[in-house]
DNA sequence: TAAGAGCCGAACCGTACGGTACGGTACGGC
DNA sequence: GCCGTACCGTACCGTACGGTTCGGCTCTTA
C-alpha cells in the first residue's frame, strides 16, 4: 500500500456517470441504505444494467469512488519563480483544498465506505481512497515543498515527514470528529482561516529566516 | 455534542463483562461479521440472554464502547511543580499513550463500527466514541495546557485551539490511514520517536522562551 | 418493416441476520 | 422434594438485500 499514482480507469460512459452520481448522491442522503434496488430506482436504470456494468456491488462501489476521485483532481503545483509570499500562498491553497475537500459530504460518505470496508478485507476500496487522498496530495504537495527547499525558504530532511506535519496541522481533528458525525460547522470563512494558521505554523517550524528581507510581520 | 463528561452507567457483572470482552475480540479478528449469533456463539451464552441483558443489538454495541472506553481511562494530570522538563514530559506521556491507543486494533475495531453507525442515524455511537476519546482526552490535556501557561513556559489564548494543534501534531495522518486499512508498522518505538518530536514541535509552536535558562538545546 | 441490441421494470431466489420462542438444565429458597 | 429464576442451545420467523431472470419497450440498422 505505498503511495503511488492515482489508480487510472477507462471513463465511465455519460450514462455510467449519471449513474455514479446517483451512488453518490444516495450516499450521501442516507448513506446506510445504499443498497442495489435504491441505485436503481434513483438512477432510473434495472438492477441488470448495474450488474452488467459492474460487475457486482463492489465493482459499483469502487467505480464511484474513482468517479469522485477523478473530479476532486484541482490545482496541481506550477514550478515558477519562488518567494515566501508565493509559497506560503501556495500552501494556503493546497490547506484550502484538502480542508473543503474532508469536509465536505461527499467525501465523509465515501471514507465512512470505505472504512467500513476496510473492516470485511473482501475489497480494497480503503486503498483506492487512501490513494486518491492522503497519498495523491502528498504526491502533489511534496514537489512543491522540495522547491521551496531549493529556493532556501524551507529545512527539512524528509519530504514525507514534513508533509505528515503539514497534513497533521491542517486537519487537526477534524476528519475524525466529521466522520464520527460530530457536527461542527465548517464554513468557507473557518476554513480560510484555519488554513492560514495551519501554514502560519508549519512555516515557524520548517520556514528558513530570510536573512536580507525585513523583520518579522 | 459537546465535549461533556464521559458517560458513566453501571458497570456490567462479570459474566457482562465477559461477553462483552467477546463483542470486542471478534470486532478486531473480524470487524464485519459481528452478530448476535458470532457473539453469542463466542460468548457461550445464549442470544435470549443478549437481548435480556443489552436490549438490542445497538444497546450491546453501546456497551461495549463504553466497556472499553472504561478501561482506557489512564494518567490523569496530577497538578504539581511545572518546569519545562517535566511539562514536555507529561506531554509526551500524554502523546505516546494516544497514539498508543489509537493504533491499538480494538480502537481500530471500534472507531471502525462508530463510523459505520455515524452513516445511519439510527444510534449515537459515534459521539459515544468522541467522548470517551478526542474530547475525553482534551479535558485531560487542557488542564495541563494551562498549567503550563500559568507557569510561563507556554502562550496560548486558547486552550481549545492549542490542543487542537497538538491533537494534529501528534495524530498527523495515523488514524485516517489504520481506518481506511493501511498496514502501517507502529511499534514502540516509533509512536515514542513521534511522540517526541510532536511534542517538539508543540512546544516550537506555544513555547514560551525561557529567559534565565541556559541556551537553546 | 423486420431483426436485433440495449435497457427498463418487476418478479423472483437464496441467504444472512435481527429478534423471538421454547425446551432443557442448574441452582437457591422453602 | 418442589417451585421459581436464570440461563444455555436451538429452532424458528420476518425481512432486507445481493444477484438473476424475464417480459416488454425503444431505438438502430438494414
Amino acid at each position: 500500500m505505498e503511495s503511488g499514482p492515482a489508480i487510472e480507469t477507462t471513463t465511465p460512459s455519460a450514462r455510467q456517470q449519471a449513474v455514479l452520481d446517483a451512488v453518490l448522491g444516495l450516499m450521501v442522503e442516507a448513506g446506510d441504505q445504499l443498497t442495489m434496488d435504491a441505485v436503481a430506482r434513483r438512477a432510473s436504470c434495472s438492477k441488470e444494467t448495474l450488474y452488467k456494468w459492474f460487475r457486482d456491488r463492489d465493482g459499483l462501489l469502487t467505480a464511484t469512488v474513482q468517479w469522485q476521485a477523478s473530479r476532486v483532481r484541482a490545482g496541481r503545483f506550477e514550478a515558477r519563480a519562488l518567494d515566501v509570499a508565493t509559497l506560503s500562498e501556495s500552501l494556503r491553497d493546497f490547506a484550502t483544498t484538502w480542508l473543503e475537500v474532508i469536509s465536505s459530504s461527499a467525501s465523509i460518505a465515501l471514507n465512512r465506505i470505505a472504512i467500513g470496508d476496510a473492516a470485511s478485507r473482501k475489497s480494497n476500496l480503503g486503498s483506492i481512497v487512501l490513494a486518491n487522498g492522503r497519498f495523491a496530495i502528498g504526491d502533489r504537495l511534496k514537489p512543491l515543498l522540495e522547491a521551496g527547499r531549493e529556493a532556501g525558504l524551507l529545512a527539512f530532511d524528509d519530504s514525507e515527514t514534513a508533509f505528515r506535519t503539514f497534513f497533521g496541522l491542517v486537519g487537526r481533528d477534524v476528519q475524525i470528529r466529521l466522520l464520527l458525525g460530530d457536527a461542527i460547522d465548517f464554513d468557507a470563512a473557518t476554513i480560510r482561516r484555519d488554513a492560514a494558521s495551519a501554514v502560519e505554523q508549519f512555516l515557524a517550524l520548517y520556514g528558513q529566516p530570510q536573512r536580507q528581507q525585513l523583520p518579522l510581520r
